[in-house]
DNA sequence: ACGGTTAATACT
DNA sequence: TAGTATTAA
């Protein structure tokens, strides 16, 4: 949650890195030939020549435009290398940028906190860094830069003509009479060229960054000078940059809010907004968008650095433009298949290198009907509890696209169901794994129990492990683990405060989750009719008729009251094993199960190979005391396990400080309820911000 | 309605 | 909550 408090206290160094055409140098340094010429990443080479997604600055010194289809750019730049992402069953496999991404992280990360904004951007908190220089190695003492600091550009920094620019960045550098803010920002400037030196050292790749007091500033500067460039905004440029800064050129009002932000108000300029009150604004577009408003007109924005080096979700999607349409279940089931072996995947290199379980699984999808002028109709996206093993997402997802079919389709159409001269066309389809929680690693972790050293413990295994778990070996249906997440577990972690009724006749199907995954499993898709729905809001799929879709363990088991703190141990979902060991514990011993939540950021980075097995559960407590850990939950989910509610304060002080740090971000004043917006239709995006 | 794919976040 | 919508790279 963005808090602005510090802006007005303390002066922050923020710095954003983005990579220059990130794709087109992962391709570049594949093929090391391909370096310095006109080049473009382009996908799917059947219509047009493709579609870019990356385009090199040589090429875009020729014309060539990111809109644009291979063949257009052959057209623009005849001597254009264009360069195909890899596919793996029929799709684009992004895995190559993504760990490329990492590689960039690996190398930012250990300098001041650092979120991983995107595959190819990175924020970092620099502050205590730099003020740590500022104390030590002032570059006020300094008496030779390294070239490239001194190629940095300071917003507001007037270079004359005939001056020497970096004899001018160098007296700004080391400038004895600078504000302290400004002193800071020099420090960050040292740092970030440092940093980006590392990277172009370590990996190769060349990067643009943007130094200033807040997130929102920096990713302006980080675009402002590429490629390969850095460029730095002290406060007493920031006025005059957004005076003369296009609305849509500030990040998240690029869409529908800019243009909102035009035709309402006639705002043209960020600086343009300056003219209205808090109040007003908060009028049209609601309390926090409002106050959002108001503070980047003033170039303040809270929001934190959020020490976060992993991505919060997993998805795999392909689109099937126009003719392509999938119009047969078949057909669709297919590319479902195709989809769900990435995810799961993923989803094990995930929980292999970072030791994280995602636990909700959704599908999305897009679909035409014919004949119908409401065909524009969306299709709805469905989720259930995700359970691991290729086979099971598999299963899971084509009964959430059955669920989707329905809805989408409405009651006229079950006529035509399943019927080769389908009325409907899906044109795209995507899975997606979010809710991912890490498993504490440390000496007391259940991590442990992943590896086999303590077998007692109830959880499911089918099959013994296999080194790579990948999906197309995994048709049998028998996968290495066990990690379904059954409906009661799934419930319990969203309302830890719930309890078990005694009474409830649904208690004895709780209870007998195990019995129900191995019968349903190997279910066929249809005519079962033994499942148990009931009346609770936790439901996957709407009460109304399931009896066309095939058993789901997940679906089924939905028993959900459960006391607080009593734990079930025929109940072997992970999860449920992962609370009861948290729950469990006093308070002093949670120190220590905190401290050891953190996992090697060697393990992140290590090779990609997916043979390390999971008995490797190291013991070592993070090193990094910059906050700045790998695989460390973030946010409430952390600590889902617990009732915030029951939490006594006065325990803080006694958790280590990074705990703290998480409980306190986690306990700061709540958004304000949102309150009706005038003149708009626009929806709000954006937490209260505002200095007070 | 060939800017695809992936991801994050806010609202209801 | 689950589902929708917006934004961005």
């Amino acid at each position: 949650m963005p808090v602005a408090r510090r802006e007005t206290c303390d002066a922050r160094v923020i710095a954003h890195v983005d990579m220059d055409c990130f794709y087109v140098q992962v391709e570049q340094r594949k093929q090391p030939n391909l370096r310095g010429l006109p080049t473009a990443v382009i996908q799917y080479n059947s219509y047009k020549g493709g579609a870019l997604i990356a385009v090199s600055y040589e090429a875009r010194r020729c014309g060539v435009k990111r809109s644009m289809r291979g063949d257009e750019a052959k057209e623009a730049c005849p001597q254009i290398e264009l360069v195909q992402v890899p596919v793996a069953r029929g799709k684009a496999d992004l895995n190559s940028y993504r760990n490329a991404g990492s590689e960039v992280v690996s190398v930012l990360s250990h300098k001041g906190r650092c979120e991983r904004a995107s595959i190819d951007e990175v924020y970092l908190d620099l502050t205590p860094a730099a003020e740590t220089m500022l104390m030590e190695t002032s570059p006020e003492s300094m008496q030779d830069f390294e070239e490239e600091v001194l190629k940095s550009h300071v917003l507001g920094l007037e270079i004359e003509d005939g001056s020497d620019a970096k004899e001018e960045v160098r007296k700004w550098l080391c400038r004895s009479d600078a504000s302290y803010q400004d002193k800071l920002l020099a420090c960050g400037a040292l740092i970030v060229s440092d940093l980006r030196m590392q990277v172009l050292k370590e990996t190769e790749f060349t990067c643009s960054a943007g130094i200033a007091h807040n997130k929102m500033l920096a990713k302006l500067a980080s675009a402002m000078n590429k490629p390969a460039q850095q460029t730095v905004v002290p406060q007493s440029s920031v006025e005059g940059l957004l005076a003369s800064l296009p609305i849509k050129k500030m990040k998240h009002l690029g869409g529908k809010l800019g243009s909102s932000l035009q035709s309402d108000l006639g705002v043209n300029t960020v600086g343009d907004l300056l003219q209205f009150s808090e109040e007003k604004l908060q009028q049209w577009y609601g309390i926090n968008t409002g106050t959002w408003l108001w503070n980047i007109a003033r170039g303040i924005s809270g929001e934190e650095v959020e020490g976060r080096l992993l991505p919060k979700s997993h998805g795999s999607g392909k689109t099937f433009p126009g003719p392509q349409a999938l119009k047969t279940i078949d057909s669709v089931q297919h590319w479902l298949n195709q989809l769900c072996e990435e995810l799961n995947e993923r989803l094990y290199s995930d929980l292999d290198q970072n030791k994280r379980i995602a636990q909700t699984l959704t599908l999305h999808g897009r679909a035409y009907k014919t004949g119908d002028s409401d065909s524009l109709r969306k299709f709805p996206s469905k989720s259930c509890p995700l359970r691991y093993g290729t086979r099971k997402i598999q299963e899971d997802a084509l009964i959430l696209f059955q669920a989707g079919l329905r809805d989408f389709l409405g009651s006229y159409s079950f006529k035509f169901h399943g019927n080769k001269n389908s009325i409907w066309g899906v044109t795209s389809l995507s899975v997606s794994a979010s809710k991912i929680m890490s498993i504490p690693s440390g000496t007391h972790s259940i991590a442990k129990y992943f590896g086999g050293q303590y077998p007692s413990i109830d959880i499911v295994i089918d099959e013994a492990v296999p080194s790579s778990p990948s999906g197309s070996e995994n048709c049998t249906g028998m996968v290495p683990y066990d990690l379904q997440l059954p409906y009661p577990d799934y419930t319990e972690i969203k309302h830890s405060n719930a309890c078990l009724d005694p009474q409830d006749p649904l208690n004895h199907l709780f209870t007998k989750v195990e019995g129900l995954t191995e019968e349903s499993s190997f279910t066929s898709p249809s005519g079962s009719e033994d499942r148990v729905t009931h009346g609770e809001p936790h439901r996957v799929l709407p009460a109304k008729d399931l009896s066309h879709v095939s058993n789901i363990s997940s679906l089924k088991a939905v028993g959900k009251k459960k006391r607080a703190g009593k734990m079930l141990h025929e109940n072997c979902s992970i999860i449920n094993i992962f609370n009861n060991y948290h729950n469990s514990r006093s308070s002093l011993e949670q120190k220590n199960v905190s401290n050891a939540h953190d996992v090697k950021i060697s393990s992140l980075l290590g090779s990609q190979s997916a043979d390390d097995s999971y008995s490797t559960c190291n013991e070592e407590i993070d090193t990094n005391k910059g906050g700045c850990s790998v695989g460390v939950p973030q946010g409430r989910e952390a600590w889902s396990s617990y009732n915030i509610d029951e939490i006594d304060p006065s325990i803080i002080d006694e958790l280590p400080p990074e705990i703290q740090e998480e409980f306190r971000t986690w306990l700061r004043p709540q958004k304000r309820p949102n309150v009706a917006k005038r003149g708009s239709s626009i929806t709000h995006y954006f937490s209260p911000d505002k200095s007070r």
